[in-house]
RNA sequence: GCGAGAGUGGCGGAACUGGUAGACGCGCCAGAUUUAGGAUCUGGUAUGCUUCGCGUGUGGGGGUUCGAGUCCCCCCUCUCGCACCA
């Protein structure tokens, strides 16, 4: 009969929530493992990349639990955000309502799949137990002066109607509803993320776990710059403007100054301007400009200001400019331009007719043209520098920036494309940042003990007017818990990055309400040993949760720097080469496929088509192709049950023959599987050499009692392998014929290498023939086998064997003139 | 443009330390079983030729080596990330 598994795998599931096989505790006899798969966020539906991403995780914290480790292997739910109040703005339910249905319903999913975790773990963001300590540890960073609040141009999308990050607005659209990002003014609470931009980055190089990838756009995203601030005076008004530049050492060759079109400069020049129209025409087609065209074009845009400023160095009268290449977001928003040095102040000179003046001899003998065709960005030696010329562009730096400082007018520094993280969000479904205002104390923290402040209920979901929150009258009337009067609360919540920064520690102790978690079952279980998860959280996700864990480690909670010691990032699950996505219409369900193949299957299927970190192609095919191996392990299993119900004693040492050879092929499997699991991840190798041993299993003959014997023992091993990839069956497979699938198999190294061994016998790098040896033979015996072979021998007549190459038990070659 | 990675059969992929290229699976072909289909089982499946054999072959070209998918140099293509970052 088939493998039943529509019968078999709910059973299983039923059992396992029941008797919770998989609930941890601390406990310091054993060695710990932490495996954390990244939490989804309550949509309704478990999609096929989550299916992938936690059936990796699963594999290896039941493997690891089966050779003896404590395994933390827990779930919970990023609960917050914005999906969830869009939905109550259409259908007047409460968002919580909403997120507690998809929780139970993905909650069904997660445990169709037979996934191993501790629920008695489970989080949930929006759970007031849970934001409470979001709180906490915003008021604890407001404590060591890690919070302000700041008036800023924000990035808003219209759409969401919220404040959005950098990183979430990367291209100038929202990352979750593409439309496009406006700026708005707008007082905003900001986390000074950039106080730990230089242990963020150099962090990186004691994380040799981690994809390069990830770590380069952790590297570029903090984006560290060594250079100079300069101060240039404006020509007759009594005004400066300061310029951020790395190559100080060409400001002999600065013929003009640029800044960004929305510089704050630009306003107060304006009113002298003589070029006032202009200005204002320039400054109106930059911000009609929409962030696509910009992006879209790199031709170089500018308008002159009718001013002019000092070069500090030579004293020089240059034209202040304003340029559409220049970013207020980065250093000061204003450059020094060097035309004969960086390219883009090259094509700027070029379009506007400005002078292009070399100060940089990049290698000995080199000669400037009478005209230049492009930038020379190389260093090299200055000339027509005043005092500098002659010396490298190294050594000038240094000078110069002396030089800078001791006049006042400049000093070497160092800037990040980082930047302070913007955590205020106009909506109702986050976590309500704890501050009250209070017209006689001003900006008051909620003191610790009144913390949860909770979401009130008695708001209205219109879509209109901002925030939710904002119709809420319990909510806004408060009274200052500083002098009892009339205040009002903070409106506005958290980032939900704030939430997922941490979550994997309230893990620990989801219920403790004394603290976020607790300090020695931190100090036991931390750091967390295998992350897994998609690669889009590769710059905010995983930099914020490394930023707390650096923070939590300074509020003296945790003992170690870096949250994550191995990261595998998984790559996507795709169909008809294309992306899954409703549009396209090519969206597969993992239940429908649970149901047709079987949770077992489908873990089989997605963990055997590729290594974890590439993409993986969708097709039923390949899952049929999974479930027909499970089939057949079944079925071998139903027509011999006598010989695996067994369980004879089998000396190793006395085998001989077909039963030999399966019991080396037996641990090999079991040495190889291992070392794919731990070492490398190879999941798809692992499962590849059980269907080795399997196909070797099923044509051994079981005639002899011998062999039959250690037919049973590599079903039975076999089986225990299998218990991580396809657990339901596995576990049914043992309780039918009595064994135990919750320990690995034990490996005799002895007999995980096999006594013959197939000596490739090349003549001159030429593989001539291939002769069964036994494994150990020395080099004068492989060249007397070779020799004795006809084809070999042939090669040999009448040449000179002027080399011996023998690597043992491999190969020998023959180097002959 | 910069950064990271990848190019191996019809397809997904394997080859871990420079040592038998194509494990394992999908698909396909043939056979067995079956009234038939499906399922199952057995065998075959890189390619060329003069096919019990010989040669060629890991994107292209060169190099190092007794030996290169693997190491080095140049080029091409693709994927991902960043992108006027001063």
């Amino acid at each position: 009969m088939a493998y039943n598994f529509s019968e078999i795998e709910p059973r299983w599931q039923k059992r396992w929530a029941d008797e919770k096989p998989y609930k941890v505790k601390r406990d310091s006899s054993k060695k710990k493992f932490y495996c954390l798969e990244m939490l989804p966020y309550p949509s309704g539906r478990i999609h096929m990349g989550h299916v992938r991403n936690y059936s990796i995780g699963d594999v290896v914290s039941r493997y690891l639990s089966m050779n003896g480790y404590n395994v933390m292997h827990p779930m919970g739910w990023d609960a917050m955000g914005m999906p969830a109040e869009n939905a109550a703005i259409k259908s007047g339910r409460h968002p919580r309502e909403h997120t507690y249905d998809h929780m139970k319903m993905m909650r069904v999913q997660l445990q169709n799949l037979g996934f191993s975790y501790d629920w008695d773990r489970e989080i949930a963001s929006c759970d007031p137990e849970y934001y409470r300590w979001n709180q906490w540890i915003f008021l604890k960073m407001m404590e060591k002066g890690l919070v302000y609040r700041s008036r800023r141009s924000v990035n808003w999308c219209p759409s969401c109607r919220t404040v959005l990050a950098n990183e979430q607005a990367e291209g100038g659209t929202c990352w979750r509803c593409d439309s496009e990002v406006e700026l708005k003014e707008l007082e905003q609470w900001f986390v000074r993320i950039t106080d730990y931009a230089e242990e963020l980055l150099n962090g990186l190089d004691n994380l040799p776990q981690w994809p390069e990838n990830v770590k380069a756009m952790q590297r570029h995203w903090i984006g560290r710059s060594e250079g100079s601030f300069v101060e240039f005076q404006l020509d007759g008004i009594n005004k400066s403007l300061e310029v951020f530049t790395t190559r100080i050492d060409t400001i002999f060759g600065a013929t003009f100054v640029c800044l960004a079109p929305n510089h704050p400069l630009v306003k107060e020049i304006r009113e002298i301007s003589p070029e006032r129209e202009a200005i204002d025409d320039f400054v109106t087609k930059m911000n009609r400009m929409s962030r696509e065209e910009r992006l879209a074009s790199t031709e170089k845009l500018g308008q002159f200001t009718g001013i002019y400023a000092l070069n500090p160095f030579t004293k020089k009268r240059i034209p202040v400019y304003l340029a559409n290449f220049v970013l207020m977001e980065y250093g000061t928003g204003a450059v020094m331009s060097v035309p004969a040095h960086d390219q883009r102040d090259f094509e700027f000179a070029k379009k506007y007719n400005l002078p292009i003046l070399p100060v940089i001899v990049p290698e000995p003998g080199f000669r400037y043209e009478e005209e230049l065709t492009e930038a020379v960005e190389a260093t090299g030696v200055l000339v027509d520098s005043g005092v500098f010329s002659g010396i490298t562009s190294d050594v000038a730096k240094i000078e110069m920036n002396e030089v800078a400082e001791a006049g006042g007018f400049g000093r070497g520094a160092i800037t990040y494309k980082l930047k302070d993280w913007g955590i205020s969000r106009q909506r109702y479904w986050g976590t309500p940042i704890p501050i009250i205002y209070c017209d006689k104390c001003g900006i008051v923290p909620v003191p610790e003990k009144d913390l949860p402040v909770k979401l009130p209920d008695d708001v209205a979901f219109t879509g209109e007017g901002g925030s939710p929150i904002l119709t809420s009258e319990s909510f806004l009337h408060t009274t200052c818990p500083r002098c009892g009067g009339d205040a009002r609360r903070e409106t506005d919540t958290m980032d939900t990055f704030m939430d997922s920064s941490w979550y994997y520690y309230r893990y620990l102790n989801p219920h403790l309400d004394t603290a976020p978690f607790d300090v020695e079952d931190a100090a036991y279980w931390t750091p967390v040993d295998l992350y897994i998860g998609g690669v889009e959280h590769a710059t905010m996700h995983l930099i914020y949760t490394r930023f707390f864990t650096k923070l939590l480690r300074d509020f003296g909670l945790l003992k170690i720097d870096e949250p994550v010691k191995k990261l595998v990032t998984q790559g996507m699950v795709i169909k008809d080469g294309r992306k899954m996505s409703k549009s396209l219409g090519n969206v597969v369900d993992p239940d429908d496929m649970i149901q047709k193949f079987g949770a077992d299957a489908v873990r089989v299927f997605m963990l055997f088509a590729s290594p974890p970190e590439k993409e993986i192609e969708w097709k039923d095919q390949g899952a049929e192709g999974a479930l027909r191996f499970l089939n057949r392990v079944w079925n071998y299993g139903e027509n011999n049950s006598e010989i695996i119900q067994k369980k004879e004693n089998i000396d190793p040492e006395k085998l001989k023959g077909e039963a030999k050879a399966l019991f080396q092929k037996l641990h090999q499997t079991i040495a190889k599987v291992g070392d794919d699991i731990e070492k490398r991840l190879h999941l798809n190798t692992a499962i590849a050499s059980l269907m080795e041993l399997y196909n070797l299993l099923s044509a051994t003959d079981l005639e002899s009692q011998v062999s039959a014997a250690v037919a049973g023992l590599a079903y039975r091993d076999l089986i225990r392998m299998l218990m991580p990839f396809a657990p339901h069956m596995a576990s049914e497979t043992g309780r039918i014929y009595d064994f135990d699938v919750s320990l690995w198999p034990e490996l005799n190294r002895k007999f995980a290498v096999a006594d013959s061994f197939t000596l490739v016998v090349q003549v001159n790098g030429k593989i001539k023939d291939k002769i069964e040896a036994e494994m150990g033979i020395d080099s004068d015996l492989a060249f007397e086998l070779a020799t004795a072979s006809e084809r070999v021998a042939a090669e040999l007549a009448g040449k000179t064997v002027v080399k011996k190459i023998y690597i043992p038990d491999r190969l020998l070659n023959l180097v002959v003139k």
